[in-house]
DNA sequence: AGTGTATTGTGACTTTGGTTACAGACTGCC
DNA sequence: GGCAGTCTGTAACCAAAGTCACAATACACT
């Protein structure tokens, strides 16, 4: 799918800078796309496939925050881009991903040239910063079993499917917790007909 | 202190404007500027005071987030303002404040004719983002004992006195803990001389 | 089939922080 | 001074979640 299908919402002239100015990079499931300390030159657009958004602390623990699906941008690429500044997060491509790079001396002409990349620039730190506040209300307010709960949930609804492929491991990295007390939270999950639970993957029963 | 000052990275023009256009409202101490749900139909720039700036969840347990000082803005008003949506987080004057409110439809033309007004409001964004990621990483990463240090010192840096004039059970709402467990943490950092307890206020000893 | 590795299940224990209950201390006010 | 209300200190207890140790299972590969 093409840059005009992802952001329709763009004028055509834009989209067309887009498509002169951005340059397409294509990431494997796994890679890294970002990570903390890095210098940003660049606002990065989601294409294809799905980025995944983690903050990481000094000893290497990991805690998700959010995901980018095609037809968004990072925030956090906008904000450090436009002042030339490290980022304090991790971007990990969960699948095979596509993203254009847009240089960072096109974002003020643009801002200013384009109703519609502000408009779209102003979306993109609204849907995140909202996103924030609710990851802030799941961790201050409520324990581990809703959270873990409001995960799968989130990533069901991220993949489009109620299969979520991953270990006990990489579910208690994304949550900062330890894979014995998300095993524990599950297998009682399991027992109450929420989810099934199978070798690398658990299949979400309920909505 | 007047707006040109407050503002001095402002142009001109713009700060004619904004003294034209903007409401000047006072709000004494304690006073609620915006609360959960409410419509959020201006953009709130802070002259005088310190705005506090916290996330409420259904049960009435607060959480905050930041602190607003004169010469900022309130990134979720703009937010919200150029949505007119309804904000997902209260607003309290901590002393007594001073707020500038411009109604929304100044924003999206500010943005393209002044670009002092766009560097302004990136900027805000940019710092409220970055606030957000600290007061994840501590929620995330950090115990109860590293929090309430950090914030601490955060309030004193703000305040811009070692004294911090707050009863422990006001202290333990803004962390969404309980009373007799900042009592005990803080009993035990006056231990080991990092404070001195007062009746509603404690001295900070280390920076 | 057999071996090695990754994944999952579980029980015992510890730590952190929240809860309950109550005592003492300070402040304001009559 | 005496009383009410607020604030602080503390002990005992509880719950959630992190840690440790180890068993059991599944899969991948030869």
């Amino acid at each position: 799918m093409n840059t005009q299908d992802r952001f329709a919402q763009l004028e055509p002239a834009l989209l067309e800078e887009i498509n002169t100015h951005g340059i397409i990079k294509t990431f494997a499931m796994g890679d890294v796309i970002m990570r903390t300390g890095q210098y940003i030159k660049s606002t990065v657009l989601i294409l294809e496939g799905m980025v995944k958004i983690s903050r990481n602390d000094d000893e290497g623990s990991e805690f998700l925050m959010y995901y980018l699906q095609p037809g968004e941008a990072c925030a956090i690429s906008i904000i450090c881009a436009s002042k030339a500044e490290t980022s304090q997060i991790t971007a990990t491509a969960m699948e095979d991903t596509t993203v254009l790079m847009i240089p960072i001396g096109f974002m003020d002409t643009w801002m200013s040239k384009y109703k519609s990349w502000y408009y779209f620039v102003l979306e993109t730190y609204r849907s995140r910063f909202e996103e924030l506040l609710v990851v802030i209300d799941n961790v201050a307010f409520r324990n581990m079993d809703e959270r873990l709960q409001f995960y799968l949930k989130r990533h069901t609804a991220a993949s489009q499917s109620n299969i979520i492929a991953l270990s006990h491991q990489q579910i208690a990295e994304e949550l900062n917790s330890s894979r014995e007390v998300i095993s524990r939270l599950l297998k009682k999950m399991e027992q109450r007909g929420m989810l099934k639970l199978h070798r690398n993957s658990i299949e979400l029963l309920i909505s």
